[in-house]
DNA sequence: TTGAAAGCGATACCAA
DNA sequence: TTGGTATCGCTTTCAA
């Protein structure tokens, strides 16, 4: 029954504790200052028999800064479901978090459409809007906050601004050629109707792919995210006639080839598929599924280190960095 | 070019542009004190004139609390890949950071792994421990820190612990239940060899089950996590001759039904299916599967609540909740 | 080698 | 109605 009493204990307690001042004991339990090992050891102990924890918040005030980097995803208006259920903004997430811990910074979670008074009570040092939509006013309040930003290359140029992009368009054209290499005629293209760069721009890399080939443009469009309507919109392709698919929706690779085969059609001798996104389970599925990964881990990490080193210089110069998307080949788009 | 001036604008410098106090123009802005809409006006119109933005660190220093809740999953050793990537924790994790912010409070991203040191220096209210190891030195830390925690059921009756966990051993007979009431006669149980709570338990309970109906234990365990490692445990089951699988690790579902295919055995017909675990492909795989939910989100949910409670009342206190799962149907496991 | 005192930036009491 | 001053808890000169 210790009856342990709530107030906490504070440097002044363990000073007067230890017969010390505050100033010695800080620099005692801070390795800081030249201290006899004596009065050094007589402060930790003091410390240890009081459990005496320093408050955070009063070294940050100290400090100036708080180390805490605010992330939001543009992508989701808030309600839709969680971003996280996706496996790119899953990885996304998670490498930003351990790339930004790497550099002494925790991540503080956002809800996707945040407004200030959200994050103004925050001690943000900094803030990352992983794919923001068009204009999207989480990153005008951050810019106009002066909080240094971390996003995509809509924000190319502003102060304070730093973006990480990915090469969409090379990386677009470069699967539509492996497939037509590998004898496809009719590429369908499937998509959603999402306000991200990545699919405005892959869908418009796309088109112009098959104006300059001349052949017939094969768009399809998800009515809404998740695996029904994009396995929806894969069937509208393939009543269309397609014999390849690159879905840049996000969807599990393996609901797409079981589309495939409620056509009669077997991958990749009648179809070939390429999925864009970071799916684990195209790599199991049977046959594998060729995926373009967009690299995620890449990205966050690429991201925290220019936004980092803009934190500890203080430059407010924007910066910017591309990084290259990558086709693995399986065998579903391999004849 | 407007080449701005690098040090922030504090409270005195809004005051001073303005000729009044800091006192004033703080109550000014909050909307406390009683002062004329004259001066309020002024104060405001000051601060908007020179960008001002009040530092959240001193603020937080004044309430007393930080309003942060640190959340770390204790599942995944630190860089065996990211424990986001799976659909139940993806679920939690977005879960809980929604309803912290319902409550006022933001969730900052820890490491499964951290160390005391890792977070010491973040002004955490609260700590969340999802889904903990045995003995987790995690959880540990935070209770001797005296830091409210939320977890699982393995810290019952410890002071300011508060844990909400899932009805696992009557989920787990449930399913078995109904997998025999479709005339299932070999149940084969595909596991994980992790070390949580729920994968030790339903491990339990399915033996404890299989005892009792003097039926073989068929139990298999993948070798590491993962969908490759999933898929062989699966075909492992399948080349004992199971009619039934009750899978608990995690993978997509999409994936075991390509494995049944892979051994000529039709679902529903000569094998019944059900996942544990939130994969929204189960729903629309070919056929769709049956899944066990471990409601994250209702987890989620209570836990927050739970601890939201004890941090407004300053009430140590355990207290806990159980929380139902909950067994969807699909052709995958109906006859 | 140790400690007194001055901040960090904002809020809240209480006197004017 | 307004403003001086103490305070939150810690770190850091700087003097002794």
């Amino acid at each position: 029954m210790t009856d342990t009493p709530r107030p906490r204990i504070r440097l002044v307690d363990v000073a007067r504790e230890a017969g010390l001042s505050k100033t010695t004991v800080s620099a005692a339990l801070n390795g800081t200052g030249r201290l006899s090992p004596a009065v050094r050891e007589r402060a930790r102990e003091a410390a240890r028999a009081l459990g005496y924890r320093p408050n955070a918040t009063a070294r940050l005030l100290r400090a100036g800064h708080a180390r805490l980097i605010g992330f939001a995803v543009g992508e989701y208006p808030a309600g839709a479901g969680s971003y996280m259920e996706s496996p790119y903004f899953a990885q996304l997430t998670s490498a930003t978090a351990t790339a930004a811990l790497e550099h002494g910074y925790a991540l503080v979670l956002l809800p996707s459409g945040a407004t200030p008074d959200e994050w103004n009570d925050l001690p943000l040092d900094a803030a990352i809007v992983a794919d923001p939509l068009i204009d999207d006013p989480l990153v005008e309040d951050f810019l106009q906050a002066r909080i240094p930003l971390f996003t995509d290359r809509s924000v190319e140029g502003r102060e304070g601004a730093h973006w990480v992009d990915i090469d969409t368009v090379e990386a677009v054209r470069g699967v539509l050629d492996h497939l037509r290499e590998q004898g496809a005629g009719r590429i369908a293209f499937v998509s959603q109707d999402a306000r991200t760069r990545f699919h405005r721009e892959s869908g418009e890399a796309y088109r112009s792919w098959c104006e300059e080939r001349r052949v017939e443009d094969r768009s399809v469009l998800a009515e809404r995210p998740g695996n029904g309507a994009v396995v929806a919109a894969v069937e509208r392709a393939l009543g269309g006639g397609a014999d390849a698919l690159f879905v840049v929706a996000e969807v599990a690779p393996p609901l797409v080839l079981d589309a495939a085969r409620r056509h009669g059609l077997a991958v990749p001798r009648d179809l070939l598929v390429v999925c864009a996104g970071e799916d684990g389970s195209a790599e199991h599925a049977d046959p594998p599924v060729s995926t373009l990964s967009l690299r995620p881990t890449q990205v966050a990490e690429a991201g925290v280190e220019l936004l980092v080193a803009a934190l500890e210089s203080g430059d407010p110069a924007p910066t910017g960095r591309l990084v290259r998307t990558e086709l693995t080949l399986r065998a579903s788009s391999l004849r």
